[in-house]
DNA sequence: CCATAAAAGCGAATTATTTGCGTTAAGTGC
DNA sequence: GCACTTAACGCAAATAATTCGCTTTTATGG
């Protein structure tokens, strides 16, 4: 008996979930993050709000989910030709992108999401990257730390200050903690 | 004109307050976080649904409130006779506290409550008790590093890791934090 | 005590969420 | 291609949560 039997996928699933998706970004334009409702949402996509809580669950886990969405495209990863250069050029892209009202917000919705897949994803978005700039740093005859130190160092005390103060950080900040990591040469 | 005109206030705050609390703490004991519902917290605590609405907004705030209640209590900062030591113990301490499933979540109700008060509330908790725990090193004779930079370094990772990790973080890796913010004589 | 203001109660109206059931769209194996 | 299987969806009814207008209670100041 062969195992591999493949699975049934059945469903319309992509079409919705683009849908869905495209209506939240769109929503959130234009609304408060606390105003946008899964009604609202379902209208605007096109579809019943009973497939959307069937698939999601609630509106934290869709916001969580879109907000990785919009961070995946990983179009440009900084290139400066040093390892440290490039930590601190992403650190500030990343500053830049999450300390907006809207990333904050996202950055709320994946952390408060039930099921904490949410939140891993969300974390290993930075340690992709990072792992990436090391590599690129080893090919260069370069010897950088570990991700989980960077990650330590640099981006927990950034997230940390834009969920937990009133006032986001700034790229003195950052380049205060890349120097206590990776000392300039 | 004398200002102090004394506010009014009213109503009958204090009672209700109270019996919210402790019918919150009381449920999350029995159930699951995300099974406790406002209508059955108010009627746990004999008032009325909307008496919370009105109050506290939504029940992330509530729990959020709660919670902070409940890390308040300040009972008993270790003393262990040098401020290494004594940073160490509290953040074991912290971990143990914060690590737990309703530690997280409560975390996690903080961090998501729309007005972020509630999230500075929880982290001047860490500040708090850093600064005095920094008094009494200074009135040892020690020079201790500043608040900013330990929760930088020590209590940003540990609590995202909390957040944002499949595991917990365990005591092992508290102490390598510490270490490399105060490096053992 | 009386006036006042803040807070809470009550219940109806509104909205959001869950659920059951029939239907439809995709993938699978022949 | 064609039948078959299954996950995903729409619809609508049922349930639950939230908001709202109005009344009542209570603490405080005069």
């Amino acid at each position: 008996m062969t195992i591999h039997k493949g699975i049934r996928t059945g469903g319309r699933s992509a079409r919705v979930q683009q849908s869905v998706h495209a209506a939240v970004k769109k929503l959130l334009e234009s609304h408060d993050r606390a105003d946008v409702t899964v009604p609202m949402i379902a209208q605007s996509a096109g579809v019943t709000p009973s497939t959307i809580y069937r698939r999601w669950g609630d509106i934290a886990t869709l916001l969580a989910d879109v907000a990785l969405e919009r961070f995946e495209p990983d179009e440009h990863l900084p290139d400066t030709g040093g390892f440290r250069g490039d930590v601190l050029a992403y650190a500030e892209l990343y500053l830049d992108e999450m300390s907006s009202d809207l990333g904050r917000s996202m950055l709320r919705d994946v952390v408060a999401t039930d099921d904490n897949n949410c939140a891993l994803r969300c974390a290993e978005l930075i340690t992709k990257r990072l792992v990436v700039l090391a590599e690129r740093a080893v090919a260069r005859g370069e010897t950088p730390p570990s991700t989980a130190f960077l990650i330590d160092g640099i981006f927990a005390p950034m997230v940390y200050r834009i969920l937990f103060s009133e006032t986001a950080p700034d790229n003195a900040y950052i380049r205060t903690l890349v120097d206590r990591c990776l000392p300039a040469d």
